[in-house]
DNA sequence: TCATTAAATTGTT
DNA sequence: AACAATTTAATGA
């Protein structure tokens, strides 16, 4: 896998990909300017990896278009927690925090188009800017109930909950605002996220479908009921 | 704008 | 894993 060269590749947004970034609009103008003066975007082609494990981090990261894939490996070398990265999501504060090194690979499940804010431009705003500190603050509230989400999500064995409940997952409206009531992803790219053949995703989906929770749509899917998918398959339903 | 062709995605075995 | 059917995207008149 090759890791992506930012500081080459990397170009100026254009004013529709800017639109794209949830908490640009919360800022003051002069925080604007000053975020828009380092915001580059690159394009990431399937397979290229955005970030890796112990590399320095240098960027925070936002997706805004495409698709990708989130894990976590395991000390014994074999890459297990998976999450997906839809549109509007953006990650990798905690590690920027702290200061440490990435402690997830990021890759492209398809061709997708990655915003980068310098490490620096990152602390200038959060020492300068509290909307952008409520952003941030919220933002790892959310995905703290993520993870335990996905804890769960690995236990359940029954294809058919899995897909239910990591598309629930994908829909998040805070964490994932870029992501309307139609999720751009094909059956085989949800496939390598939930860890299902392809085959078996589209059995699920047609089950989800018949059940009223989403509606099959080309190269996507629509979401029908949220909470239906949320809580699909536990004792609850 | 429309018709044709190629590519991508889905449905099925 | 392979194949056919369907949908979208690209091309050119």
């Amino acid at each position: 896998m090759s890791l992506i060269a930012l500081r080459e590749r990397s170009r100026v947004p254009t004013a529709t990909e800017i639109d794209q970034i949830p908490w640009l609009s919360q800022l003051s103008a002069a925080h604007q300017s000053l975020a828009l003066r380092s915001l580059r975007v690159v394009q990431a082609d399937v397979g290229e990896q955005v970030c890796r494990i112990g590399r320095p981090a240098s960027y925070w990261f936002g997706v805004i278009d495409g698709l990708l894939k989130m894990s976590s490996d395991n000390i014994m070398g074999t890459p297990i927690t998976f999450t997906g990265v839809p549109p509007g999501a953006w990650f990798g504060e905690g590690t920027l925090l702290k200061g440490e090194p990435y402690r997830y690979n990021i890759e492209a499940l398809r061709r997708t188009l990655v915003a980068g804010v310098p490490v620096e431009v990152f602390h200038d705003l959060l020492e300068q800017s509290l909307p952008f500190n409520r952003f941030v603050l919220n933002q790892l509230n959310e995905r703290l109930g993520q993870f335990i989400a996905a804890r769960e999500i690995d236990r359940i064995n029954d294809p058919d909950s899995r897909v239910a409940r990591n598309l629930s997952a994908l829909f998040h409206p805070v964490l994932y605002p870029g992501v309307g009531e139609v999720l751009r992803i094909t059956q085989q790219e949800l496939g390598y996220l939930v860890g299902l053949s392809r085959q078996r995703v589209n059995e699920a989906l047609k089950v989800l479908q018949a059940r009223a929770l989403i509606r099959i749509e080309y190269g996507g899917l629509r979401v029908l009921d949220l909470a239906g998918l949320r809580c699909y398959g536990s004792p609850g339903s």
